[in-house]
RNA sequence: CGUGAUGUAGCUUAAAGGAAAAGCACAAGCCUCAUAAGCUUGAGGAUAGUGGUUCGACUCCAUUCAUCACGUCCA
């Protein structure tokens, strides 16, 4: 204990990579979140102060359009994702202290310094680039935007950036007969200003965080180096120096949704600026909210606490490249390490949505049956610290879940815990013979080379031991025999109690021996499935585990009942797994080419033009709503009925511009409620919005009640 | 096409130039305390192919094949 306090106290901020308001959490992502969580539990558990900060990513060109297709303004919608990975994270026990968005005053506030700080250190440059525009959304396209045939094979619908069926590289002005997938327009190249970042200056700077990086990966394995990345990564990066570094396109055009740049018209961040700066902002949040830590603390550039990021392979360029750079120009400290994982693969193959593999962590969470902590429990038999992909075989995994934490943990208490009760009153031993205490001993020797291979996220390994262990446990069972013990105890019932005392003894401490073998394994695994761990607490009748409390055992102490623990996992839970899943897939697509089909850009039939009922309407009266900003109340007379309409018109008309007026107006849309009243149809008019709204004007001679078609 | 990574038993991984290991799955036997759990034994391999360096290669080099990732402003 002296010796501990006496040293600095290491503190440790750890963050997931920020998940994208624009899709849900699926098992891939859950990698890099249990990775974490179950470094920071066992961060936890030694007492170590450890604080697990993330949030959503909330900007950028994909998340607008969703927005605009759902018909919902973007902030509605990235509250919605919010919510929804929350209570997947929720659903896997993972546990951040705290959660934000990018999309908040904080990041804004931070984002805009930082960037006031570079711009000071000139490193920020104003450049005329060419970028391909949308003419008909007016709107500047990101490269994955574009699609049309590829110009060496001719292969029709592929991405801007390359073939897929013949891999050539090119440019999306190289396509043939390129397309905006958002309005299906023909892009048009245009002009623009761009803001860039000059990391071509930085050259020096990350070579030098990156630190000796002349160490081999091999050298790496059994030690921690000082270097901030995994050999895989040095690689990668060192390929990205020897191809030079390019300055950074840090700005995009209106419309986005982002943060609007100072002193700049219709400029916004791009998203990739921000959304690392989340992590910033959350922490700072996190701060304010609750007074546990001091922001400036850990982030001014001296800071003397650690900084570590997990992410996928996937965000390597920006968390190695960008983000040290910018941190340490805009005279922040930067991180001490990134661990950085791999993608997840199902059966050896990439997540397929058509073979149902495309596994949503929701779809999971809805299988009673599936323990999220299995889930857990697989990844961490799976995760080493290298960047590999790691691959989930289905099989495999109902196999190892039933067989390791089933058969062989969970067991060890079921197969030991009667006894205790039947025989013992539900009391364990007062003591132990060396003999009996010398397996626990083995037990507690392993303490150390556990900690150490969670601490280097070698958590396959970790596991690895921690299963030897509990076949020991179970080896140990076998070998003594309890059950016969019992039956000999019984029989002599009440004939002559010395020899009973003896084996009653006997039993006594092989139970105890066992149910303390059970609560070390379950110590070790605390950090894998924390909650199976809750309730092994409560069976036993004990606070709450540290790592500390390996070295001692539990004697002389009432247990509860053993109750069912763990349930085994069947093949037809994983069918139902991929069943539910296909079908919540179907829907998501089906709605999706529903909000394409609604969308200007693709055509419908003949039979869906001529469901619409549109009429030539006289405007006999308009006026205000009390009460509505946006809505004038309209009535309109299509000949033989009249029709009440709620319109989002008042900023660009007066009440008395539009009486007498004719126009044309949609006569069979179901009726809607609203809080102004119930609105019966819909006037068409053209325009963005605001004052920009133009209702549709007729020439002489249309009268009201007319179809027009 | 280029660059990088990976390829070991049915599956997942070890072996850092010195006898190819372990767990799961499989087979046989034992056991019955436990959720058909547990224990013992066994079978299973041209280490993707070819060529080279070496007394000796899963390991180092070259090359081929397969899979994956990345490839000038999507990063």
């Amino acid at each position: 204990m002296s010796e501990s306090t006496n040293k600095q106290k290491e503190k440790i901020l750890v963050t997931s990579a920020l998940p994208y308001a624009n899709g849900s959490i699926h098992l891939g992502h859950l990698v890099g979140y249990i990775q974490t969580d179950t470094w920071v539990r066992l961060q936890r558990m030694l007492g170590t102060e450890c604080y697990f900060i993330c949030g959503d990513d909330a900007h950028g060109t994909p998340v607008m359009l969703r927005a605009e297709a759902e018909g919902v303004t973007a902030e509605t919608l990235i509250d919605k994702m919010r919510h929804q990975h929350l209570e997947d994270f929720k659903g896997f026990n993972i546990k951040f202290d705290y959660y934000h968005s990018t999309h908040s005053d904080e990041n804004r506030e931070l984002v805009i310094e930082i960037y006031q700080r570079l711009k000071k250190a000139d490193l920020i440059e104003k450049r005329s680039i060419e970028q391909l525009y949308d003419p008909k959304r007016k709107m500047f396209l990101p490269d994955r935007f574009i699609k049309g045939d590829c110009p060496k094979c001719h292969e029709p619908d592929q991405y801007g950036d390359g073939c897929e069926k013949c891999h050539t590289i090119y440019t999306p002005m190289d396509l043939i007969n390129p397309f905006s997938t958002i309005s299906g327009a023909t892009p048009i190249i245009k002009k623009t200003e761009h803001l860039f970042f000059k990391l071509s200056t930085c050259e020096d700077t990350l070579k030098n965080w990156m630190q000796g990086n002349l160490g081999t990966f091999k050298q790496e394995k059994n030690k921690e180096s000082k270097q901030p990345l995994q050999g895989e990564s040095i690689n990668k990066l060192d390929e990205w120096f020897e191809s030079g570094l390019r300055d950074w396109d840090i700005s995009r055009d209106a419309p986005y949704f982002g943060f609007p740049i100072p002193d700049e018209k219709d400029k916004f961040f791009y998203v990739w600026l921000d959304a690392p700066v989340g992590y910033m902002a959350s922490f700072k949040k996190f701060c304010e909210l609750t007074g546990k830590a001091n922001f400036d603390d850990f982030w001014n550039a001296d800071s003397p606490h650690k900084l570590y990021h997990f992410i996928g392979k996937d965000i390597l360029y920006f968390h190695a490249l960008f983000w040290p750079a910018v941190l340490s120009k805009a005279n922040y400290r930067t991180p001490d390490k990134l661990f950085v994982h791999g993608f997840l693969t199902i059966n050896g193959r990439k997540m397929s949505k058509s073979r149902g593999t495309f596994i949503n962590a929701r779809a999971y969470l809805d299988i009673k049956a599936l323990n999220p902590e299995y889930l857990r429990y697989y990844y961490a038999a799976k995760l080493g610290n290298k960047s590999e992909d790691i691959d989930i075989n289905l099989k495999d995994f109902v196999f190892r879940v039933n067989s390791n934490l089933v058969g062989k943990y969970a067991n060890i208490a079921s197969r030991t815990a009667g006894f205790i009760h039947k025989l013992f009153a539900g009391k364990l031993c007062r003591s132990l013979s060396n003999e009996a205490s010398s397996l626990l001993q083995t037990f507690i020797d392993e303490a150390k080379t556990i900690e150490n291979f969670y601490q280097q996220r070698q958590f396959n390994e970790a596991i690895r031991v921690i299963m030897n262990l509990a076949d020991k446990a179970n080896e140990y069972i076998s070998d003594k025999k309890p059950w016969d013990i019992s039956k000999k105890i019984s029989l002599q019932a009440d004939d002559n109690n010395q020899e009973d005392d003896k084996d009653r003894n006997k039993l006594h401490e092989i139970c105890t021996v066992s149910i303390n073998a059970f609560r070390l394994l379950t110590l070790f695994l605390k950090p894998v499935i924390p909650v199976i761990a809750e309730k092994v607490e409560k069976f036993l009748n004990i606070e709450s585990l540290d790592w500390q409390q390996h070295s001692a055992l539990l004697l002389n102490h009432k247990i509860n009942k053993y109750k069912h623990l763990v349930s085994r996992i069947e093949d037809k839970h994983i069918d139902e797994l991929i069943e539910v899943n296909r079908k919540a897939m179907n829907e998501i697509t089906e709605t999706s080419k529903k909000q394409t089909e609604t969308s200007d850009a693709t055509t419908i039939s003949f039979e869906d033009f001529a469901k619409i009922d549109l009429r030539v309407a006289k405007i006999i009266n308009a006026e205000h709503v009390e009460g509505a900003d946006k809505l004038l109340k309209l009535t309109l007379d299509i000949g033989d009925v009249q029709k009440q309409v709620f319109a989002g018109i008042k900023s660009a008309y007066q009440p008395e511009q539009l009486i007498g007026r004719h126009t044309v107006m949609v006569a069979n849309l179901a009726p809607r409620k609203m809080r102004f009243g119930v609105s019966e149809g819909m006037v068409l008019a053209a325009g963005p919005g605001g004052k920009d709204i133009w209702i549709l004007q007729l020439d002489e001679g249309a009268k009201p009640g007319m179809k027009v078609q």
